[in-house]
Formats: structure tokens, sequence, C-alpha cells
DNA sequence: TCTGGGGTCCTAGGACCC
DNA sequence: TCTGGGGTCCTAGGACCC
């Protein structure tokens, strides 16, 4: 029964940027940008100027004449994310991946065996920078987004705790733009009605919220900025979809230069997804016209597929049918995505694989609980062909 | 400020089934 | 003949995140 602050969120301070100077030495202490067209990631004495990420390559420049722009160099952060996910893992076996550079960690069950959250926090910290020499920021909470606020508030490269007793006064005096999910359609909603901080959409009631924002959205804001956040760590979620996609200057294309592309993209797409053993059944066709405006197009297939062919005779069809719009509006960028992709068992950290416990129910609740129904039913199926005494669902 | 590439989740209508 | 409610799947769009 530990109730203090024992979830992190751990996030790798502008990623990219820091891989690059810490591989050039030349680098550190500058701006840096990384990308070429479009900003991938800037470096802190970039951001300090205004450069921010998905920014146009020359108002970067212009905003920082000094910077050093680098081509992205995805392998070297792809093993740096390792890297870090493995001390992640070693620190806990409840890791819930969020992206290339962040996850929450559960450090609840640790206190007795790695001391105090804080102090797992500090020492993960330390790790990171000593073993991968890059920056890091973790936010401790009780809840994951808690954790994810303070993670943001106290970047770049620090530590913030929110203890359990002053949780609210953490959280109202904050911009809203703060709370995870409200961006800048929802911010411009709230600021209409004079709504700034958090505490403000606190006091304005549930029924207020829904009717401005819809119910899904309103709802979840509500709940949000009352401080109410049962989601648990998820360990084990797999990507629900895969994708590639490329961008086009204003045109014009031919069809034939659309399928040369689309066909590269579906072979991108399919050589990762039997890479990772997945296979999906909705393919989608993206596409963005010349005004910016996006549009998917998808069909579902009877069976789940990762073969090249299968889904790129799938996404020729959407895109012939796609053509007269595209020869209306014109079309500035092409994706395909396999969606809907398959469930495959996932293997289960020590404690439920090892140990399914005397007490079935408790086994099968607390299953459910960190890795949710889905796992659960995957557990069961893994569990009875690998293990005889794993819990399996009451009937 | 003229905008990359990779994702997640939610909503809503229509088809279809019981 | 007309009508009901519930559930799932598919398609499409939109907001948001890094």
């Amino acid at each position: 029964m530990s109730t203090g602050a024992t979830i992190l969120h751990a996030d790798l301070d502008a990623f990219y940027a820091s891989v690059e100077q810490r591989d050039d030495p030349r680098l550190r202490g500058r701006p840096v940008i990384v990308g070429g067209g479009v900003v991938l990631a800037a470096s802190y004495e970039a951001k300090a100027l205004g450069v921010r990420s998905a920014m146009g390559g020359r108002q970067a420049r212009r905003l920082c004449p000094d910077a050093v722009v680098v081509r992205p160099r995805m392998s070297a952060y792809t093993a740096a994310s390792r890297a870090v996910f493995e001390i992640f893992r070693r620190t806990t076996p409840l890791v819930e991946g969020l992206s290339v550079d962040e996850a929450f960690l559960d450090v609840g069950g640790l206190r007795r065996l790695a001391g105090m959250p804080v102090d797992i926090a500090a020492r993960l910290r330390r790790e990171v920078r000593e073993q991968v020499g890059l920056p890091i920021t973790v936010g401790v909470a009780r809840t994951k987004f808690l954790a994810k606020v303070a993670s943001g508030v106290a970047k770049p490269d620090g530590l913030l705790v929110v203890p359990p007793d002053g949780e609210l006064a953490f959280l109202h005096p904050l911009p809203v733009e703060r709370l995870w999910g409200v961006g800048p359609v929802t911010a411009a909603k709230l600021r209409d009605r004079r709504i700034r901080t958090v505490g403000e959409v606190a006091r304005l009631g549930e029924a207020a919220l829904v009717s401005l924002l819809g119910a899904g959205a309103g709802r979840h804001l509500h709940a949000l900025a009352h401080n109410r956040d049962p989601r648990s760590v998820q360990v084990g979620r797999r990507r629900g979809s895969m994708g590639a996609q490329h961008a086009l200057g204003r045109g014009p294309h031919p069809p034939e230069s659309l399928e040369a592309i689309v066909a590269g993209l579906v072979d991108r797409v399919t050589r990762r997804m039997r890479g990772a053993g997945r296979s999906g059944r909705t393919v989608v066709l993206r596409l963005r016209f010349a005004d910016y405006t996006r549009a998917t197009r998808s069909h579902t297939l009877a069976k789940a597929t990762d073969d090249t062919r299968t889904v790129l005779d799938t996404v020729r069809a959407l895109l012939r049918a796609s053509l007269p719009e595209i020869g209306r509006r014109g079309v500035t960028l092409v994706g395909v995505a396999v969606g809907n992709l398959d469930d495959a068992p996932v293997q289960l950290p020590l404690p439920f694989h090892r140990d399914p416990g005397a007490d079935l129910d408790a086994a099968v609740d607390a299953v459910r609980d960190r890795f949710g129904a889905k796992a659960l039913t995957r557990a069961v199926l893994l569990g009875r062909d690998t293990d005889p005494e794993m819990p399996r669902l009451p009937d």
C-alpha cells in the first residue's frame, strides 16, 4: 500500500539535438538545429532564441543565424533510445514507453529495494548521463498525468517531485496549455471564455466544459483539472499502426510519379512490419492537398497481411480513386499506413510470469490493472501454452 | 511562420446483425 | 406491417503528441 509519489515521467531533453552535441564536441554550448527544410529538434541554445520543432527552416535560420544545422542521423537516435530504455527497465520492469525519448516508470513497489522515488529518479538521471551521455528530465508524482506535467515544468535537465499533499497547489496556477491534451484549438476555445489557468478550468464545472469541448474532451479535461487520473503504467503496449509519408513540393505531380512514391512508401512500411513480426488489415492512403487540408482514404482487408504486393494493390486502388480530387486540389503530401495491427502475445515481466500467485482472483486483477483487459486475454492464452500454473480466467 | 515524419485517441454516421 | 434497442465494424475527420 504505497500511496506516495511513485510514478516517474522520464523525458530526454531536446533528444536529437542532444545526441548531436554528445557526438560532436564542437556543437556543445552552441545552438543546434536538426533537420533541413523543417526543424526536427532544436538544442536549448536554439530554443532560447525562439526556434521550435516543426518550424520552417528559413524562419529558424532567421531567428538564429549562428545555428549549426545538422542532417538527422536516425540510427544514432534509435541506438541512444535503446540504451536509455535499458536503463529504464533495469530500474523497474514497469515501464511504459510513450515515444523514442520518454516513458513512464512505476517505482511504487521498489521502496524497500531501491529507496524513495526521488532517490530512484536522481539515480536514473545520473545513470543516463554517465552511461549514455544525455541530459534527461524526470517528473515524479502520484499519477501519470501529474508526473508528465512535472517533467514539462522541470525541463531542461531537471528533477521535480510533486508531493501528494501539494498537488492542487502545483497544478492550479499553471496555464492550461500545460495540460496534456490541450493543444492550440482547445486553448483558444478556453481563452475565448477568459480561462487561462488550470484552476480556472477546475472552477468551470463539467457540464460547461462538455458543452464547450464535447463530451470526451470535456470530461477528460474536467478530471485532469481536478487531479483525477486513475490510469496505471501499462507495460507491453504495442503500436496499433505503422506508416510512412513523404512531403511533396507544390507540384505538379503526375499520377505515375505519385504511384512510384507510394510504391516506395509501401515497401518501407511492409518491410518494417515484417521486421517487427506484425501484420495488419486496414490500409490507409493519406493525402495533403495544396491548401494543406488533409484527407485519408482507407480500405479494410478480410485478412491481416504484411505482404508488399497486397498492400500496394490496395493503396493503388485508393490512389486511383482519389486522382480526380488530387487533380482539382493539388497534392503536397502522400502517406501510407497499415492499421488494425494484430495483437501477438506479449512477454509479461517477471512478477506475473514467474509467480502466478496462490490467489487466482488477485492475480487476474493484477494483470488486468497493470496491462489492460486485452493483455489479460493474451496472458491467459500465453500462460496456457507455456505455463500450466498460469492463472486462467474464471469460467 | 508557409509547414516533416511518426504516432495516439475520440467522434460520428452508416451498414449490418440480433 | 411497423417498430425497438444494443452491439460491432468500417470509413472519415479532427485534435493532439513528440
